[in-house]
DNA sequence: GTAGGGTTAG
């Protein structure tokens, strides 16, 4: 019975041989030519034609995958792959990991990887890769020692993987340490490789060892990655002038820009001021062609939003066809931004309308959007919309839902919502610190910035402004100068233009005016219209003529336009009865075409967002709201009048 | 004919 099979299974196996070898070139170019899913469904057809896969098969169906990136396929294609003679083939194991990685299930990869008998560089590398995109650092340190001492010989691609884990969490010592070491072992000359420590050191801010790599490549052997990198390190950190001086001299080498130089350069464009050169980028975009590719409209959208100018991002995003998540986000972050809210909503529930999921990013947005109008209602409906998403668990969301409350003025529920989540991390804190301090828990805020000191948490630059704020507006001197000054010496934090105008603010507001002008002018970067308004502002405060002429004369000079200091500079003489320097200001102002436009402040009532500015008596209850607010004044005031002795806290700061 | 890798968006 055996004798009599044997040619028959001999024949069909022999079959079966040319014919999986023709589909193996089949679902091969359709991974190659990115139609993933073609790949799948061949891969099924040839299941259903009873075509055993072989070795070759399983690895480019894995490849397809991992282009999906959807944990359901890799799951059902390792099952096969299981049942098949080839699941210990270390080609076919390796592939299997890196699909699990591509498809974002970590603990799935590892799994495989553990139980493989036989590894090699390539497999150690798939699963190193895959660690350093989930961020666990902790983890692609161990996996690296634990190649060597198994003998492994790390090459290019664990080089580019630990160039990456350490850029991520901006580690420079850590990131020339790798330098070295890749120097050492020799992959040095590898263009990928001098690629990503380019992006690297630019991530670490050290832009001139960025510049030493590129400038090291050997000439001809630079690629359009290698300009990018350095682009893309400028562009990111908010240096679009050096990205700029790269991109010409990129051109000038004779390279076309492509999508990732265009992403790049323009994402860096995100002030109204900068509008005039996200447009130019814009036509570079059509010069080369890139301007119809989804990631360039993407940035586009969000570059003309954040630029101030939402209808030409509202523009493109009516004429697209595809659209995906990140568009839906770009443009819903467009109209939050700016405080339009029913715009972002109607967005919102139109994206979910068509079978877009919204992600993290996409709430975010919103709920930074409350913040900016302090719709509280809104802001709570966004809240349980996370929570019932499972949102919460995520930090960012928590953060980004403690500063809306804080904002919405609803500062017990910030404080809830900060001790019950489970990770806090610096931004926490400081955004809790930031929200004391704005809904006048001040002593509060100074506890918190203490408690997670002691706690080994190390405070950023932000923190230390929003320290500083509390103690400004609380009107804490002595506090004030600690922190100002262990932020340089027990932290060496340079402090910014922000920590310099908080400490002038409270030096002011102490009337401290001379101590205030002193550190004004000798502080070591240019004061701006902030400082010198509040110092004037201070003046206006402590009717202080002369140093508020000095002030004024700083503003004048920074942006003769602007109306608040000829006001302010009025006022002041006003107060001490000089008529001559009130009339100075007004005709000053006439000279110089200045034109007041009054703040406006929002309020949400019953879920509608209302808008006011000083004086306004628009409202139908007008004269009902001024009595109230009369009243309202009446009584702080008396309320300022008992707790006078609080300390460090002046009449003045009540008023 | 089979595996891991460089820049980039909300």
């Amino acid at each position: 019975m055996v004798t009599s099979s044997l040619p028959l299974r001999l024949n069909r196996l022999s079959s079966n041989c040319s014919t999986v070898n023709l589909w193996n070139s089949q679902i091969r170019e359709a991974v190659n030519k990115n139609h993933p899913r073609k790949a799948l469904l061949l891969f099924r057809q040839m299941k259903q034609n009873a075509i055993e896969p072989d070795n070759f098969t399983f690895p480019f169906v894995a490849k397809a995958c991992a282009k999906l990136s959807d944990p359901k396929y890799s799951q059902m294609i390792h099952t096969h792959i299981v049942k098949s003679p080839f699941f210990a083939d270390i080609f076919v194991e390796t592939t299997v990991v890196d699909m699990y990685v591509k498809s974002r299930r970590i603990d799935c990869a590892y799994r495989v990887f553990d139980e493989m008998r036989d590894r090699d560089v390539t497999s150690w590398n798939a699963m190193l890769v895959g660690f350093v995109q989930m961020g666990f650092f902790d983890r692609v340190c161990g996996l690296f020692c634990e190649m060597g001492l198994v003998g492994i010989r790390p090459d290019s691609v664990t080089i580019m993987g630990l160039t990456q884990a350490v850029s991520n969490s901006k580690n420079l010592y850590m990131l020339k340490g790798i330098h070295l070491f890749g120097i050492k072992i020799g992959v040095y000359g590898d263009v990928s490789v001098a690629n990503t420590w380019i992006s690297a050191y630019a991530k670490c801010g050290d832009f001139g060892s960025a510049e030493l790599v590129f400038d090291g490549i050997e000439e001809g052997l630079r690629t359009i990655v290698s300009w990018n990198s350095m682009i893309g390190g400028y562009a990111n950190d908010d240096k679009f002038f050096n990205a700029l001086n790269f991109y010409k001299y990129m051109i000038g080498d004779g390279f076309r820009p492509d999508v990732s130089t265009i992403v790049s350069l323009l994402s860096s464009c995100k002030q109204p001021e900068e509008l005039f050169q996200g447009k130019l980028i814009h036509s570079h975009a059509i010069q080369c062609g890139c301007d119809l590719a989804i990631s360039v409209i993407n940035t586009l959208i969000s570059m003309y939003s954040k630029c101030g100018d939402v209808d030409s991002a509202r523009f493109l995003f009516d004429g697209m066809h595809d659209r995906t998540c990140v568009t839906w986000t770009a443009m819903i972050g467009g109209y939050s931004g700016k405080g339009d809210m029913d715009a972002a909503l109607g967005l919102f529930s139109a994206m979910e309308a068509v079978g877009e999921k919204p992600d993290l990013v996409t709430v975010l947005s919103l709920i930074s959007g409350c913040g900016i109008i302090g719709g509280l209602e809104l802001g709570k409906w966004i809240d349980s919309y996370a929570g019932s998403n499972g949102l919460k668990n995520n930090v960012m969301v928590c953060n980004a839902l403690i500063d809306m409350h804080a904002k919405c003025g609803s500062i017990g529920a910030a404080q809830e919502l900060f001790y019950v989540m489970s990770k806090r991390t610096v931004v926490s804190w400081t955004t809790m610190v930031a929200g004391c301090a704005l809904n006048g828990e001040f002593r509060e805020a100074l506890d918190l910035f203490h408690e997670m000191v002691e706690l080994g948490l190390r405070p950023n630059h932000i923190t230390f402004l929003a320290v500083l704020q509390a103690c400004t507006h609380a009107g804490f001197l002595e506090k004030g100068w600690e922190c100002f000054n262990t932020m340089i010496d027990v932290y060496n934090i340079n402090p910014g233009l922000d920590h310099y105008s908080c400490m002038a603010d409270l030096l002011g507001r102490k009337g401290k005016l001379k101590e205030a002008l002193d550190f004004v002018q000798n502080m070591p970067i240019k004061p701006d219209v902030g400082i010198w308004g509040s110092l004037l502002s201070a003046c206006k405060i402590h009717r202080d003529v002369e140093i508020g002429e000095y002030a004024a004369h700083r503003l004048f000079e920074l942006d003769p336009h602007m109306a608040a200091p000829y006001v302010e500079m009025a006022n002041i003489y006003a107060s001490a009865g000089r008529w001559d320097g009130v009339a100075k200001m007004r005709s000053m102002m006439k000279c110089n075409k200045v034109r007041k436009f009054p703040g406006q402040s929002h309020v949400e009532v019953n879920g509608k967002t209302r808008t006011f500015t000083v004086e306004d008596r628009d409202h139908p209850e007008g004269i009902l709201i001024y009595e109230l607010l009369d009243c309202l004044s009446f009584q702080s005031k008396e309320d300022a009048s008992h707790s006078q002795h609080l300390e460090g806290i002046s009449d003045h700061d009540l008023r």
